[in-house]
DNA sequence: GCCGTTTTCGGCCCGACTGTTTTCAGTCG
């Protein structure tokens, strides 16, 4: 399912900027708006449109006659006129001065206005030859920073993974919490909320002495280079390239700022309207009366929501995705924690490619409490990996066997993460796979199959009824490979009616499924399985991310098979005919 | 361009920091 909302979303975002560039007022915001909404959008726009044509456009907030009408031109010419004839009025290359830190629309333009500059080579040069520090609102210093903006764009990365920005946030924050000015320090932010891939990070420090707090923060020694410094709020991009946001509140503060720094943006627009309508003026300082200007909430999240009429929302749900809705309706889902998880079904060993041994990644999830693990290695196929051939496999099992009896207080259950083939058969024979305890049965060849052939390549796979868990089902790699052409639709539908459980897969470049995914999996009533896919022992922190993307999903305790007791599991993979 | 338990016209979230100014515009999130 290629999605198509978010290439209409980029062109939307690009309409904004260039009406920016013009000058144009407030159609921008609009235009954003709508980008932003569709961005998220959970189902299809081409399927709104396929239902009830313009009007089912409308529908959608912020869209009217004209966005809507964009929009199906879109769909039925693959192109918005609109574009070109803006692009007509605004010179070549100007647009991309607008990537630059500290340039936007008004810059840009009188930048060309003045001295022609169109691209960042050219305003490069001119900064370069003191061209600029005579021109109105413009000095020394703003040469400086342009060219260091130039030399930031060369190198920046456009967003970090959630495995990458998470547990340097966790450093920093600890880092933080150590300094006697910090009375708390939490991550906010698209880190807080569990995203993917995180644009920077977002630090709330509540503290009655901000300028020791703002010393500290800027000589850490992750940080690279201090991009602002003020009294409550400075901006640093950290050593590894990514952007670092503090900010400074008072306690009486706390909730109100942990609310809106932790978004997202559409999710605190919605509650700021609802605040309006009530009366209300809703700021990272706090919730107020607009009349008296008296603070009605701000201390506390679960405050500033009560106000405002609400259950308080879990952080990872802050998508305005209806959570709100829900929230006003006392209908919240309660998700599942870090804390449920019981075990991991999916592990690699150094029996195929992974780093330790069967007894040391035992060792290792014993130590974390867990109640069993599935040792998962590969499938003769896998032939770079090591997958293991038959006779391996039977020695393999034979080792699992031996581990058990050495490593009490654990259950081991012997798996394999069994390549499905171009077919939809699967790498080993039947009598073999009878043998084990858990199949994770996943694709790892053709990923550039048509829908229809890839689709029914894993719907013949589950039919074999012996696969236990789907793994890694859409098998993209977030910042490398995109997702398989599956009908995820169809896919669901089968793995409710069997019984197979659909993995998360928890490693930092897949989180596969994928939030939406979940969602719209949850609403066949399918089963899932929160696994690391570990091919080391110092990895099952990956749970983590794994469960911040099963929330994102609204999953529940009941729906993560693998935070059940182990005599509950079993009785949940019964139905796919593995033993146990 | 969109939208309406204040509005079919007149608003459009709100506030911090920088660099330039000498009270503020532009940018950012």
């Amino acid at each position: 399912m290629p999605s198509a909302n978010k290439e209409i979303a980029a062109l939307l975002y690009e309409i904004a900027d260039m009406l920016d560039i013009l000058e144009v007022k407030w159609e921008p915001i609009a235009y954003r708006k709508v980008a932003r909404v569709l961005d998220s959008l959970p189902t299809e726009v081409s399927e709104v449109y396929k239902q009830g044509g313009v009007k089912a456009l409308q529908e959608i907030p912020g869209v009217g006659a004209t966005i809507s009408s964009n929009i199906e031109e879109y769909l039925k010419t693959g192109r918005i006129n609109k574009i070109e004839q803006l692009g007509k009025k605004i010179p070549e290359g100007l647009m991309n001065l607008m990537k630059l830190e500290g340039i936007g629309p008004r810059k840009a333009i009188f930048l060309y206005k003045k001295l022609k500059v169109k691209t960042v080579q050219d305003l490069a040069a001119a900064a370069k030859a003191g061209k600029l520090r005579n021109l109105p609102g413009f000095g020394e210093k703003s040469e400086k920073n342009i060219l260091q903006s130039v030399d930031m764009l060369k190198k920046s990365k456009e967003r970090y993974l959630l495995g990458e920005a998470l547990p340097i946030a966790k450093q920093i924050v600890e880092k933080l919490r150590k300094n006697p000015a910090v009375e708390q320090a939490e991550i906010a932010g698209s880190t807080r909320r569990g995203k993917e891939t995180v644009g920077d990070l977002d630090i709330l420090v509540i503290s009655r002495k901000p300028a020791a707090v703002m010393e500290v923060f800027t000589t850490l020694s992750e940080v690279g280079r201090v991009l602002s410094k003020g009294p409550t709020k400075s901006t640093v991009v950290l050593k590894n390239g990514l952007q670092a946001d503090l900010r400074v509140l008072p306690a009486e503060s706390y909730g109100a700022a942990l609310q809106y720094f932790t978004g997202n943006m559409d999710h605190n627009v919605e509650l700021r309207t609802m605040a309006i309508a009530k009366g209300y003026k809703l700021s990272e300082y706090g919730l107020f009366d607009r009349k008296t200007g008296k603070q009605l909430a701000g201390k506390t999240e679960e405050e500033v929501y009560k106000t405002l009429g609400l259950h308080w929302i879990e952080p990872e749900m802050r998508e305005n995705h209806g959570e709100i809705e829900a929230a006003a309706a006392g209908k919240l889902p309660a998700l599942v924690k870090l804390s449920d998880i019981r075990g991991d079904l999916h592990l690699h060993t150094n029996w195929s490619d992974g780093n330790h041994s069967i007894e040391e990644m035992a060792l290792a999830a014993k130590s974390l409490g867990y109640e069993y693990i599935a040792i998962t290695d590969h499938s003769k196929s896998e032939y770079q990996a090591h997958g293991m051939s038959e006779e391996r496999l039977i020695k393999y099992l034979k080792a699992i066997e031996e581990a058990r009896k050495k490593i009490k207080g654990i259950k081991i259950l012997s798996g394999s993460e069994v390549d499905i083939k171009g077919n939809g058969s699967l790498d080993y024979p039947d009598s073999l796979l009878k043998k084990l305890d858990i199949v994770v049965g996943s694709i790892h060849s053709g990923f550039k199959a048509p829908e229809e052939k890839i689709t029914a390549r894993v719907l013949a796979a589950m039919e074999t009824g012996l696969i236990s868990i789907l793994g890694h089902p859409t098998g993209r790699l977030i910042t490398r490979r995109k997702p398989f052409d599956l009908d995820l639709k169809k896919v669901f539908a089968k793995a409710a009616e069997l019984g197979v459980v659909l993995e998360i897969d928890s490693q930092p470049n897949r989180l596969d499924l994928k939030d939406d995914h979940i969602r719209l999996a949850r609403e066949f009533d399918c089963k899932f399985a929160i696994d690391t896919d570990s091919h080391d022992k110092n990895t099952f922190w990956y749970t983590e991310l794994g469960i911040k993307t099963a929330r994102r999903g609204w999953l529940e305790q009941k729906d993560v098979v693998n935070t059940l007791p182990f005599t509950e599991l079993k009785k949940v993979f019964r139905s796919t005919k593995v033993l146990l």
